[in-house]
DNA sequence: CGAAGTCTTGAATTCTATCAATAGGGGTGG
DNA sequence: CCACCCCTATTGATAGAATTCAAGACTTCG
């Protein structure tokens, strides 16, 4: 276990039960807590003025949350399923990592994971068709969540959910579900529900971006 | 002056100079060094194996490019501009750091604002027009350039590269600044050369993302 | 069983990409 | 100094993809 983990777990940190939808931080709230994501999926949004919403990414069990230097939060946090998080002070985690390398090399290591993540995202929404951006959630998708023993798995959010990660219309990622199981390269017996039946072929898709 | 670049004026560092479109680190070379531009501008991409290219950001004199954890680079760097750049170890700044935590705060802080403009991005090209994305564009280098005398400001990248930059085609761009300039928000003398008239029009257009 | 929410499907519209051709601009050499 | 050439940018016409608006189907839950 990393140091900065490991600090997280000798630190005191109310755990908190989020409904379905609830929001967990504000992109306005003061950024002086931050959590840690026990159980559920969260989804880490910046809601726009026209109304709209981006969600920049979904944040899984062990994810930190909320972690930033500036003053406020830049994205808001919701629960997209009924979500468990222990809460943290920032100030504690500074006050540690100032007398524990390690810990700020941590987080670090963290950011520039987010970075990745995030510069990748860039990438999927610069050129790529919707089909080829569903093809990327799913593989990524499957790599995080736990299958079942029949090789499927349980998609925790709503398809808007999904169309405003991806960039699209609920319609359109309708239809991109749609022609990827014509195709033979996914399967679902429930809207939520899929099975990876050609990950190859998925992953070809993906690199014709 | 932040402990980062202090630490980085009495690094031993080479200039390099690099000609126009010339490549100073590819995607796949070993991050073993970093750099630090000096004089004009380069861009960060990925190359997608369709040829495709996304440009992830822009690097303007001041800004520490390829600086990662990775053994690897994910993006490459290469001189929209003629270009200078000074190079360091990374190495040598790890050792720096590890005795120095303001040193590995200041990269922390600098992971962060990276991510902060990286996730804007991600929310311009999920959902935004041609126009708006031209718009935000504008707004941004309008903040980063010098600006003349008149006011006007010198986009140092072609089309190509705004277009590259914006998930947009080169003709889909000239198009948008036509209409910018029909809408009487800018003016433009020669191809890239503005004049923003109307800013709060441009960033009215921009939140109504 | 009914109702609310979510998902799918259909048809028309809008926006962007694509293909193709023209125009502008900067530099070189005559 | 001018003509030419190359590169970049603009403009036009068409096709394609996603959005929008609208309606219908499926789930889930009370």
């Amino acid at each position: 276990m990393s140091a900065l983990h490991a600090r997280l777990v000798v630190s005191t940190g109310a755990a908190r039960h989020m409904a379905r939808n609830e929001t967990i931080f504000d992109q306005d709230d003061r950024s002086d807590r931050f959590f840690k994501l026990i159980a559920g999926t969260v989804r880490l949004c910046r809601h726009l003025p026209s109304g709209r919403r981006q969600i920049v990414e979904f944040a899984m069990p062990g994810d930190l949350i909320g972690l930033v230097d500036n003053p406020y939060q830049t994205l808001a946090a919701e629960a997209v399923t009924p979500a468990t998080v222990i809460g943290f002070s920032r100030d504690g985690l500074e006050h540690s990592a100032s007398g524990e390398p390690a810990l700020r090399s941590d987080i670090c290591v963290l950011y520039l994971e987010k970075l990745r993540d995030t510069q990748r995202h860039v990438c999927l929404l610069g050129h790529s068709s919707a089909k080829q951006r569903l093809a990327a959630f799913l593989l990524r998708m499957a790599d995080r969540l736990v299958p079942r023993p029949d090789g499927s798995f349980e998609l925790p959010m709503p398809r808007l959910d999904v169309a405003d990660h991806l960039g699209l219309t609920i319609e359109t990622v309708s239809r991109a579900v749609g022609a990827l199981k014509k195709d033979g390269l996914v399967c679902s017996t429930a809207a939520q529900r899929f099975i990876l039946c050609d990950t190859a072929a998925l992953r070809a898709l993906v690199s014709e971006a």
